[in-house]
DNA sequence: TATTAATTTTAGACATACCTAAAAATATAA
DNA sequence: TTATATTTTTAGGTATGTCTAAAATTAATA
């Protein structure tokens, strides 16, 4: 439905509830809103109250709240805002992983979408970002790979990098040591009884990871 | 002075502010913000008071504001954000020089200053937006040029195309079909009495224009 | 200069998006 | 299952940035 613009304030309930929600599935408490989003309770509630009568969402009192079709659509598409501009520090302006978030935060409340368009564009289409999200298209559609834990992955399964759960640079560092980064192709060769270490083969060459660092990379199975 | 962060429409009024004062010097009158802005007057007197508070702006009562130093400081990191995106989404996202305005106006709001010195690097330092109009550095300072209109200039003068007035296709199409653009060399070679046509001289041919062009174009002195 | 016109300010109101405190509903535990 | 704890909502309040209508000041004109 063609909604009104909407402020930042509604986006960023829109993309939290959205975020909450598990893709639209599951209901959203308002405490669990009011936790990531900073704002009391009290408040989220009257937001909540607005949003459904706007059909982003349903709310039913002291039930919580749940994601609607169109709501879902804005969220995409806010993610998608957010992802790119992601991309673009990253790769154009050589912000390092950590420091990207905050400021994507802001730029992705700017309205016009021929930007984004444009900006999806200049990037080539990128599909994931620097944290190995994926980024909705203009259609709000989501190229779906299953990604799970590279801890989960069971002797002899290959994966490819596609996140780093832990925002760190200490981590960041110990990654680039390792020859690990988005896009890495990794296969489990051996799990340790021991300490449930990892035995991986990169670039046909062993080495061992911890279950804690194996546990923070997520990884798309091939 | 560490000014508290600004709000947008803060930002807003100060930029306008400055403008009107043609680089601080002159008073600005509550109803010229007011038609600038589109805000009823009365609303005007109340930001104006809040800026007079912060110290961003002088305003006596019923005799106009007028921006003060620290104003000055905040209004050229404005511009220069704005002009900076300008530059980004002529050049490297290819809008048309007409169309950026409005989204770098939204742009220019975006806080972090560490994205703006990115930028700024990852565009080569640019001294002027696709308009001609030249970037503040990092700390405020304009490489001031001397602009006149080219229909000022006098015979056997020469300039550099700065800036192009009138924001229209049409106009843009023209001055592309006379090989004119922002850095084009122009000299003066004739004016002519009948109509104040020019004659000048572009890349060693001679052309003839009118009045109305040349004063659509301006020129910094060579 | 006196009157009229225009500008600017004051006063009071409103929407947005927050807040706190208290009441209502739901969930948990004895 | 009743008492207690937690969650959620309601009620009333606040700052921001806008508005309209009317009053105050300044400027223009006859």
């Amino acid at each position: 439905m063609p909604n009104n613009k909407l402020t930042k304030s509604e986006e960023d309930y829109i993309k939290t509830i959205f975020n909450l929600s598990e893709f639209g599935n599951k209901q959203v408490s308002t405490n669990s809103i009011s936790k990531v989003l900073k704002i009391e309770p009290a408040s989220v509630t009257d937001m909540v109250k607005k949003l459904s009568l706007k059909k982003l969402i349903y709310h039913k009192k002291y039930k919580g709240s749940q994601i609607s079709k169109s709501g879902i659509k804005v969220a995409l598409q806010i993610i998608r805002k957010h992802r790119l501009w992601e991309v673009f520090l990253h790769e154009k302006l050589n912000f390092k992983w950590d420091k990207i978030h905050n400021i994507a935060e802001e730029l992705e409340h700017v309205t016009s979408n021929k930007l984004i368009d444009k900006l999806d564009d200049y990037l080539k289409y990128p599909k994931i970002d620097p944290h190995g999200d994926p980024i909705p298209n203009k259609l709000g559609v989501i190229e779906s790979n299953i990604k799970i834990s590279l801890s989960d992955l069971k002797i002899f399964e290959s994966g490819i990098v596609s996140r780093i759960i832990k925002e760190d640079d200490d981590f960041f560092k110990l990654l680039k040591k390792l020859n690990i980064q988005i896009g890495t192709k990794i296969k489990v060769i051996e799990k340790l009884e021991f300490d449930n270490s990892l035995e991986i083969i990169i670039d046909n060459k062993k080495l061992l990871i911890s279950k804690k660092i194996a546990s923070n990379i997520k990884i798309t199975k091939i």
